[in-house]
DNA sequence: ACCTGAACACCGTTCAAGT
DNA sequence: ACCTGAACACCGTTCAAGT
C-alpha cells in the first residue's frame, strides 16, 4: 500500500518551513529579534528546539529567510508598469516596500545588517533598473541610481523602524509624531536655537509626507 | 609616598567609564556585536561580570555610549565653516562619518537600530541645519533637508558596513569591490540581463565614488 | 562606591537514540 | 527524514557579602 499522494501520506502533521517562518515572524513582531530563539520557536510549531535544525542549518538562516519573505511581500508591479513615469513607478514600489516593512519592524534590523543578494533582492534590483531605463540615464547612471534610490528608501525605513517598540499594538503616525514633538518640548532652545524653530517638521521624520518629500527630491537630483 | 595628586592615589588600578568603553569597542571591533558579552568585556577590563553594572546599568546602555561615542567621533566642523558652499560642507562632514563608522563596520548596526536622539545626535542635527541655512531653503525644508541626508548617509553606511567581516584586517576598497565583481559573475544573464550588463557598476556600489555620486545628485535635488 | 562569588533563568547547537 | 531527550558551553542580570 502506499500508493497515494507520492510526496505525502495525509493531511499535513508536521512542520514545514513555511510553518517555521510564519511563527518566526510572529514571534518577531511581538518582541523583536531578540525574541526569536530557538526554543520559543520551537515551542510555537510544537517541536523540540533540535528538531527546527532539520529545516534550518541555524538561526541566522532562519532569520535571512524571514528578511528574504519580507523583501517578497513588497509588490514589484509598478516598476514594470509602462504606462506609469518611471518616478511614480519607483516612488510606488518604494511607499510599498515602506508600508510592509513598518507592519514589521523588529525585523527590519535583520533587514539592513545582511549583504543584499540572494533571488528576491536581484529581482528587485532588476526591476528597479527596468523603471529606471527610462529615464534617460546612461546604463551605468542607472545603476548608480537605482541604488541610491534603495539606500534612500531603506535608510528611511530603519531610522522609522527603531522608533517603533514591537509588540505594540501599532501607533498610528499621528501619535509616533506626536511623542516625538513632545520629546523636542524639553529641548534646551539655546543650546539648539534651529532645532528649536524647527521641531514641528522634525517631529514629522516620522511620515509618509517626509519620505515622500525627500524621495522626491532625490528623483529630482537623479533625472 | 603617594600623595600626588589628590583624584588619584597612584596608578590607575580600577576601571572607569571610558575604559570599559574602550574595551567595548575594541571587542565590536574584533567580533561584531555578538562578541560584545558582559564576560568578555568584564575580563578585558580585569572585573568580574557583576562588577559592569557599577558603571552601566546594562548592556544596552554600553551599547548606547558607544553609538555615542563614534558619532561625536565625526568631525562637525565642516559643517560650521562659512567660507564653504553649502553643499561642500555636507558632503565634507558625511565623508568624514563614512570613515569613522567604517572603521568600525561591527557597531553601524546599532548606530541603525536605536532612536536617534542623545545630546550628540542633536548637536550634529543642529549644526546640519545650520548649514543648510545658506542653502536658499524656507526653515521648514532645510529640517526636511537634514533628515534626507543623514537618512541617506546612515542608509549607504549601513549596506556598506553588513559587507564588511568585522575582525578581518580591514579590505580595501578595491578589494572589497573585486569580491562583488565575482560573485556578480555567477549570475545568470538570462534572468537578470540588466543585472548583468551593469555588474562593473553594481560591484562598484561600496565604494566612495557611488557614495559621492549619489550625495551629489541628492544635494542638487534638495537645491 | 566598588567589587567578588555564586547563583538564577536563560541561550544556540550537537548528538546518540529512536521511528 | 524527522524528531526527542539530554547535554555542553555559553549568556545577562541579581545579590548577599565583603572593602
Amino acid at each position: 500500500m502506499d500508493q497515494g499522494s507520492p510526496a505525502r501520506r495525509g493531511p499535513k502533521r508536521s512542520a514545514d518551513r513555511g510553518a517555521v517562518l510564519a511563527e518566526a515572524l510572529a514571534l518577531v513582531d511581538a518582541g523583536g529579534l531578540p525574541a526569536l530563539t530557538m526554543r520559543a520557536l520551537a515551542s510555537r510549531v510544537g517541536l523540540t528546539p533540535g528538531a527546527l535544525y532539520t529545516y534550518f542549518p541555524d538561526r541566522a538562516a532562519i532569520v535571512a529567510a524571514l528578511v528574504d519573505h519580507l523583501l517578497a511581500e513588497a509588490d514589484t508591479a509598478p516598476l514594470l508598469d509602462g504606462a506609469l513615469p518611471w518616478q511614480e513607478r519607483l516612488t510606488r514600489f518604494a511607499l510599498g516596500l515602506r508600508e510592509v516593512l513598518l507592519r514589521h519592524p523588529g525585523a527590519v534590523p535583520a533587514m539592513l545588517a545582511g549583504p543584499f543578494t540572494g533571488p528576491v533582492a536581484l529581482t528587485v534590483g532588476e526591476r528597479m533598473l527596468h523603471a529606471l531605463g527610462d529615464a534617460g540615464l546612461k546604463p551605468g547612471d542607472a545603476a548608480r541610481a537605482s541604488y541610491t534610490v534603495m539606500v534612500y528608501v531603506l535608510g528611511a525605513i530603519a531610522l522609522e523602524a527603531a522608533e517603533i517598540t514591537p509588540g505594540a499594538p501599532a501607533a498610528p503616525e499621528a501619535d509616533r509624531v506626536a511623542e516625538r514633538r513632545a520629546a523636542f518640548g524639553h529641548l534646551d532652545p539655546a543650546a539648539y536655537p534651529l532645532t528649536h524653530a524647527a521641531a514641528d517638521t522634525m517631529a514629522a521624520y516620522v511620515s509618509t509626507g517626509q519620505f515622500r518629500w525627500g524621495l522626491e527630491r532625490l528623483l529630482t537630483g537623479l533625472a
